[in-house]
DNA sequence: GGGGCAACTTGAACATGTTCAAAAGGAGGT
DNA sequence: ACCTCCTTTTGAACATGTTCAAGTTGCCCC
C-alpha cells in the first residue's frame, strides 16, 4: 500500500530532493551524532518540511540506509587495486576486511549509535532483513571475486559457500569493530589480519574431502537466517547470473517500508 | 521473583514499590511485547505515577536489567545438576549451552526487540558494559566450574583464559539465537551441541604447547573489550609496542557521564 | 485553457520516553 | 506541636519520532 513506485526513469525534481535531505541528514549525523540529530533539525537545515522528510525515507531508519550505500560503493571502489593486483588468497581477503575498517573509521564514533538497531531482528537496517537484501549480495559478490582471483581454487562444490561465511566473518569483524576503543582500531585491523589467515588456511584445507561437509554444514547453520542464502544442496546452480555486478544502486525509488516496523 | 519479604528491615516500603513496579514491567513486557508497552501502561497498572517510576528505574531499559537477573538466576538453578552428574567436558558445556536457550525461549520474541540495545557499546546493558560486569563474572563462574568438573584438565595457564573465552562462545550463541527463527529454536541448539563439540576438542588440544599462544591471542583479541577479563603473560608483554596513547585502560571504563543519550 | 490526477508538500496533532519543581510523608529533635 | 531534613510521590511539561488530512504543484489530455 504504502509502496510508492519510482514513477519512472527519470524524476529529477524528486530525486533531487531525496538526496538533499540524505546528505543534509548525514552531515548532521557526523557532526552531532546519530541520537542528537533531530529529524526537525534535518528537515529545517535541508529547507523542507518534517512531512518532505518522511515522505522520502519513511524514518529515521531508513536515513542510515544511505550511509551504508555510500559506505560499501566507497569500499567496492577502494578494493579494486587489491583484487586487481593481488593473488594471494590470505592477502585478498585481508585487504577487503582492511579497506573497510579504513573506509568506516572516520564514522566510527556515530556508526556505533545506530549499529545497534541492526541487532534487531525485526528492524529493515539489520543485516539480516529482505531490505538488506541487495546491499549483501553486493558484498557477497566482492567476496565471491576474492576467491575468483586467488591462486588457491576451490573444489566447486563449495564455490558458493564460502562467500556467504566470507561476508559472515565480515560481519563478526563489524561487530567487533562496533565494540573496539583501542587506538586507530588497531585491535581491529589484528583481528583482520588473523581472520584473513584462518580462513585462507580453512580454504585450503577444504580441498579435502572428508571437510567438505562441514562446510556445508556450517553454511546451512546460518542458511535460513537470511533470505537470499539458499539452502546448499539446492540452489547452487542457478546463482550464476549477473548479480548486477557494477549496479550502482539501480532503486532511485522510495524507501517504502510495506509492513512499517 | 516476587520473594521481596514483607515488612524486612533492610528493605521496608520502597524496595516493595520498586518491585512492585519491576514485576508488573516484566508481565506486560511478556503479554505485549517491549516496545507496545508504555512507561505509563506500568506506572498505571502498577498504581503509582510515572514519576514513581522513573525513580526507581531512571530508564526504560534499566528495568529490563531486572529481566537479566532472573534468568541468569534461573540458568544457574538449572545447570547444577549437569554440573554435579555430567565428567564429560563437552557435555558439561552443551549442557550449560542447552540449559540456558530452555530457560530463554519462553521469552524469544520479546527478548529479542530489546536486546538490540546490548549490541549499543555506550547502553549500559551491553555485556561489555562495566555495570554488566558482576553479571558476567557470574556467568564466567559457571564455565570455570564447566572446566574445573570435567575429566579434561586443562594446563593451568590456560586456566583462566578458557572461561572467558566459553563465555564469549555463550554471547554469540545468544546473537545467534536472537536471529533464529526456527521452530522451537531448533537451529540454535543444534549450534550449541557443534559449539561445544568444537569447543571442547580445541580444549582438548590446547594440551600441545605449540597452539598455546594461540589460544592467548585469541583470549588476547578480546581482553580489552571488556574492564574485567584478565590479561594473560602474553598480552602483558605485547603491551609495549603499540597505543603510545596514554589512555590506560585502568580507566575503570568509567562512562563520563554528562551525555546521557 | 481547463479539468483531472498523481506526485509532492505542509504543519498541526499524536504517542511516548523523560525531566522537574513542587508537594506529601515521615522520622527525629526541641 | 513545631521545625528540619530526607525520602518518596506526583503530574504537568518537554522533546522527539511519526502520522495524517488537507493543500499545492506540475503535467498530460481533451
Amino acid at each position: 500500500m504504502t509502496d510508492a513506485q519510482p514513477t519512472s526513469k527519470s524524476t529529477p525534481k524528486s530525486e533531487q530532493t531525496r538526496t538533499l535531505i540524505l546528505e543534509t541528514a548525514l552531515g548532521l549525523f557526523r557532526e552531532r551524532g546519530y541520537d542528537k540529530t533531530t529529524m526537525r533539525a534535518i528537515a529545517q537545515e535541508a529547507g523542507v518540511s518534517v512531512g518532505s522528510a518522511y515522505y522520502y525515507f519513511s524514518s529515521k531508519e531508513h536515513l542510515v540506509q544511505g550511509f551504508y550505500h555510500r559506505i560499501a560503493a566507497e569500499h567496492r571502489a577502494a578494493v579494486r587495486s587489491v583484487l586487481d593486483t593481488e593473488t594471494s588468497l590470505e592477502k585478498r581477503f585481508a585487504g577487503v576486511l582492511l579497506a573497510w575498517l579504513d573506509i568506516a573509521e572516520p564514522y566510527h564514533e556515530f556508526a556505533a549509535q545506530f549499529f545497534k538497531n541492526a541487532a534487531d531482528p525485526e528492524s529493515p537496517l539489520s543485516p539480516f532483513s529482505p531490505e538488506s537484501e541487495p546491499a549483501r549480495q553486493e558484498v557477497v559478490a566482492v567476496h565471491r571475486e576474492v576467491l575468483a582471483g586467488a591462486r588457491t581454487k576451490v573444489p566447486a562444490e563449495l564455490e558458493e559457500s564460502f562467500p556467504d561465511l566470507m561476508w559472515l566473518s565480515q560481519m563478526g569483524l563489524v561487530l567487533y569493530w562496533v565494540f573496539d576503543r583501542s587506538q586507530g582500531r588497531e585491535r581491529s585491523r589484528r583481528l583482520a589480519e588473523r581472520g584473513a589467515r584462518l580462513t585462507a588456511r580453512g580454504i585450503v584445507l577444504s580441498r579435502f574431502r572428508v571437510l567438505r561437509p562441514l562446510v556445508h554444514d556450517l553454511h546451512d547453520l546460518f542458511a535460513d537466517l537470511l533470505p537470499g542464502m539458499a539452502q546448499t544442496a539446492a540452489r547452487r546452480k542457478d546463482r550464476r547470473s549477473g548479480e548486477g555486478e557494477g549496479e550502482e544502486r539501480g532503486n532511485g525509488g522510495r524507501e517504502s517500508a510495506g509492513s512499517g516496523r
